[in-house]
RNA sequence: GGCCCCUUCGUCUAGCUAGGUCCAGGACAUCGGAUUUUCGAUCCGACAACGCGGGUUCAAAUCCCGCAGGGGUCACCA
């Protein structure tokens, strides 16, 4: 009989929401959904000099932007609550009081200033810096009367001198730590906050997490967490250490090297589905090879054996051409919605759906399609030269006017609809006619049509256009062409 | 530096638990070709890796040992 899966994420409000926090999410809601298990989110902002509000507001906001989603949390509740760290104090002073009273732990009055020379001399011996212990035998009772009397403590682990700690990891096996290479952490700040081994391992028991699924940053210190929970007298949870997020240059992700934040994402026109399946690929794998998934299929499917304990270099590469892949399997309404939603300008509503097929399978973000719809609304964008016209091997700009103008006037004496395909033999007879090569008249009609030399197909952005506005474009090359004087 | 973890193409990875089917498979990127009015998309093809050295074995990417390299961690930050 075990119990109902539960598992965490325990972000710290403390900066902008971290791909890394959405990387570590999707696997434990991965876990939570294939168990049946319940997702917790909760907020570690024990840390008062960093953790602000507006950063914990961005991390909700960020996360479900992504499409994850947690079944208890300060802002959805559940009856574990509260999950904000910051609203907990007394329970973490009531667990320090019982390590205190079981001789667990002790408090410990050395100042910073004190701890640092220590550190300093230690190094200097060429030794390890460690908490030298100075603090672990003061009488308790004595202790309390200091601190009754105004002496600022912390309260630290009393780790044992001797001896080991284990701990299994899922993902790399056991894990063996010597005693003598733990410090005895402090667990209570001099603030009378905990630090994140206390709380975190409090808040983990008592809302019943069952799998620890975080990254290996914390591999280290899973054993005094062990430890925590021995003194307890408690069960420790399973652990698993997913694999570290690097940078291209191989050092854990930073914002220096890396884009880390989620908002980076969003505002590049990054779909949330193609960055999670991206993530999902970060160090696993389906067992039939497929990389293209939603959250679903890879939660029906999750297994932790499939994880990998090598860090994975964190290359936005993939997930550019993953990006690609879900913008153009939209519909045109979607995609049109999406572009909308995004916030670039567009022309109207009409003309933008008809836009969309052309340039949907141009782009690799949202954030691209802004200067590919801008010819199709904006002559002012149109700021290309007269040179620009001359195809590479037609260099008289009056053979080119030439050919511009006739075609111009062809144009305006045709008098159908303008079906892309029909447009199409207007243009490849007056390439015949002119004897140009069909490219070379397409290249100097598309600079004048559209100011670019990379552009949508032109007859289908000709219809979009309307026979009007081309024929006006046109007649502005015309002219254009004829006020140039060659420079040599 | 101590300790801990890791090590397959440039990158993400499959294979490793139960050694032979792997002179190592897929994907992205790159390069080349096809298609083509530009770009792109698409299709085809190429390049490219088991870190090194010892063992064990008829046989090792897969097991063992050593080394090297990389990373993490050594806070009253998480």
């Amino acid at each position: 009989m075990s119990n109902p899966v539960r598992v965490r994420i325990a972000p710290s409000p403390t900066g902008d929401p971290h791909v890394g926090t959405a990387y570590i999410a999707l696997f434990n809601q991965a876990f939570a959904r294939q168990n049946g298990g319940r997702f917790i989110l909760r907020i570690e902002d024990t840390d008062q000099a960093r953790s602000k509000p507006e950063y914990e507001q961005g991390i909700y906001k960020a996360l479900r932007w992504v499409g994850l989603s947690w079944d208890e949390g300060p802002d959805v509740g559940g009856e574990c609550g509260p999950y904000r760290q910051s609203e907990r104090l007394s329970i973490y002073k009531d667990h320090a009081e019982i390590l205190l009273e079981k001789g667990s732990a002790y408090p410990c009055f050395c100042t910073p200033e004190t701890l640092t020379e220590l550190r300093q001399s230690q190094e200097k011996a060429g030794k390890d810096p460690r908490y030298d212990g100075r603090c672990r035998d003061i009488d308790l009772k004595d202790a309390r009367a200091r601190i009754a009397n105004g002496e600022k403590a912390v309260v630290r682990l009393k780790v044992p001198r001797e001896g080991s700690t284990l701990f299994h990891d899922e993902i790399r096996g056991d894990i063996t730590l010597q005693n003598q290479d733990i410090d005895d952490q402090v667990i209570v700040k001099s603030d009378g906050f905990p630090t994140y081994h206390l709380a975190n391992v409090v808040d983990d028991h008592l809302m019943g997490i069952t799998h620890v699924i975080r990254g290996g940053d914390w591999i280290i210190s899973t054993p005094k967490h062990i430890l925590l929970y021995n003194a307890f007298g408690w069960e420790a949870p399973s652990f698993s250490h997913l694999p570290l997020l690097l940078n291209p240059d191989k050092s854990k992700i930073s914002k220096r090297k890396s884009p880390t934040s989620l908002t980076w994402y969003e505002e590049k026109g990054i779909l949330p589905e193609a960055l999670l399946n991206f993530l999902g690929l970060l160090g696993y794998s389906m067992e039939d090879g497929t990389e293209i998934f939603d959250f679903q299929t890879m939660a029906k499917t999750f297994d932790v054996s499939r994880i990998k304990g090598a860090n994975s270099v964190f290359d936005i590469t993939k997930l550019e051409w993953l990006n690609g892949m879900y913008l153009r399997e939209l519909g045109t309404k979607e995609l049109a919605e999406k572009i909308k939603n995004f916030g670039v300008s567009y022309p109207d509503d009409a003309t933008l759906e008809a836009a969309v097929p052309l340039i949907q399978e141009r782009i690799k973000y949202l954030s691209d399609v802004e200067e590919r719809l801008g010819f199709f609304f904006r002559d002012r964008e149109l700021q290309y030269e007269a040179t620009d016209l001359l195809p590479k091997k037609k260099k008289d700009p009056v053979e080119v006017g030439k050919v511009l103008e006739a075609f111009r006037v062809r144009l305006e004496a045709f008098t159908g609809e303008m079906i892309p395909a029909d447009v199409e033999a207007l243009c490849v007879a007056q390439a015949e006619e002119m004897e140009w090569k069909k490219g070379d008249f397409f290249m100097a009609l598309r600079i004048a049509v559209t100011g670019s030399k990379v552009t949508p197909p032109l007859c289908e952005s000709m219809e979009i256009l309307g026979r009007d506005t081309v024929l006006q474009r046109l007649a502005v090359a015309v002219e254009k062409l004829k006020s140039f004087v060659p420079t040599q």
